[in-house]
DNA sequence: TTGAATGTAAACAAATTGTAAACAAATTAG
DNA sequence: CTAATTTGTTTACAATTTGTTTACATTCAA
């Protein structure tokens, strides 16, 4: 299921968008400040965020470009919410890394359509709790794998590695994509770990289950 | 350089966009009405299309769902431009697959910002992008290559070159473009290596599937 | 016909990856 | 707390693949 934080200051707001969205079969999260909204979107990350431009303590500008400075969280969509529509306002908020507008009054079918729209244009990442791939099952929540329902042991590397590959299961991952999202952007190892660990999976997983595509990095097979 | 389709049937905003976006680097090209817009999409295959949406002929939404049905160009961003702003508009529009709106009168700022906005959206995506020529099909995202459905295994070179030339079939590339785009231009290597290259690509897509202009270089056949 | 451009196979060079083992760090058990 | 165990990282080297050059054959247009 989709997830979208709401970030606004307004509780009327707040609920009217989560109202109108939860009918939808949204998952809504919510919070009131910027700084606020950047916790929560390292926490839950979101598929979209709706967030205000003008919030106390982080505005919606800052918390857009702390996000999209984040290597982990920058596939987020962005849309504002503004009440003025002046162009200076939206221009710095486009350069921030905004996605798109949502101008107050909000008018739910317009919101819908809107949110719908952007949300197929980028409809890439699941967010599954567990994957199944021909054999392999992974079980997010109790960090574990199955296969062929006998569990396996996977260190957390592996594990997480794993976790990545599987989500796209023939999508290429390239060893830089790899080292941020399983290691994270500011940890410093080699490139070779990767190979390790793969090596390591396929002694467990079995060899056919992750290919090499040479040059680029590594997927699974579909 | 990103290229952009503008589509209207009123004079003066083709040239009013045209100069506007000229002037930040786009290549620009226009079309006036919905059907002539489709050719050009289909024959210049832009990253971005501006398109008025009352057309004589073919309107823009018409134009809009003909290019998301067709596989071959449903990567494409697609801005509307629309004078009014009813809500019924802007959902058929969006239901039509619409990224976005520029409101008429258009602001020179404005349009820009929003422009390069989502191009730098989207450019995070571009490695998505699929391609499909007679039978053979190329998925950038899994760097898988087929025909007639069967999967190939192409070297990265081979993979970046075909890559290239099938951006636009026909087009015929120079050996210095193709090598100033699958080499880069600061990595020196002789002429003839891209030869050896096409050679090889040729015993494993068929031998008439790219053909010599000789003097000038390689291109796909139409 | 002739010469430059291209096709092509093979030789050679470079790069990437698989893998085992050594080493380091973190975690767990006692 | 310390030792044992597990997990994570680096390293070294072999195997393999990929990339480039070379040499000679062939083609095509002037």
């Amino acid at each position: 299921m989709k997830k979208i934080l709401i970030v606004d200051d307004e509780k009327d707001i707040l609920e009217f968008l989560s109202y109108n969205l939860k009918k939808e079969g949204f998952s809504i999260y919510t919070a009131s400040d910027g700084s606020e909204g950047l916790k929560k979107t390292k926490k839950i990350k979101p598929d979209l965020i709706i967030v205000d431009l003008m919030m106390p303590k982080m505005n919606g500008i800052e918390m857009c470009e702390n996000i999209r400075n984040d290597k982990k969280l920058s596939n987020v969509i962005i849309l504002f919410l503004t009440a003025r529509s002046e162009d200076y306002t939206q221009i710095a908020a486009l350069d921030s890394g905004a996605d798109d507008f949502i101008k107050k009054p909000i008018k739910p079918k317009l919101l819908i359509s809107k949110v719908k729209s952007i949300m197929r244009r980028f409809s890439l990442n699941k967010n599954l709790k567990n994957y199944i791939h021909k054999d392999v099952e992974l079980d997010i929540e109790k960090y574990s794998v199955k296969i062929k329902g006998d569990i396996i042991n996977l260190a957390r590397k592996e594990f997480d590695l794993l976790k990545l590959l599987i989500n796209q299961p023939g999508k290429v991952y390239t060893r830089e994509e790899i080292l941020n999202d399983v290691w994270g952007n500011d940890i410093h190892v080699l490139d070779r770990t990767i190979d390790v660990h793969i090596n390591r999976l396929r002694d467990k997983l079995g060899q056919k289950f992750i290919e090499t595509v040479k040059g680029i990095g590594y997927k699974i097979c579909e």
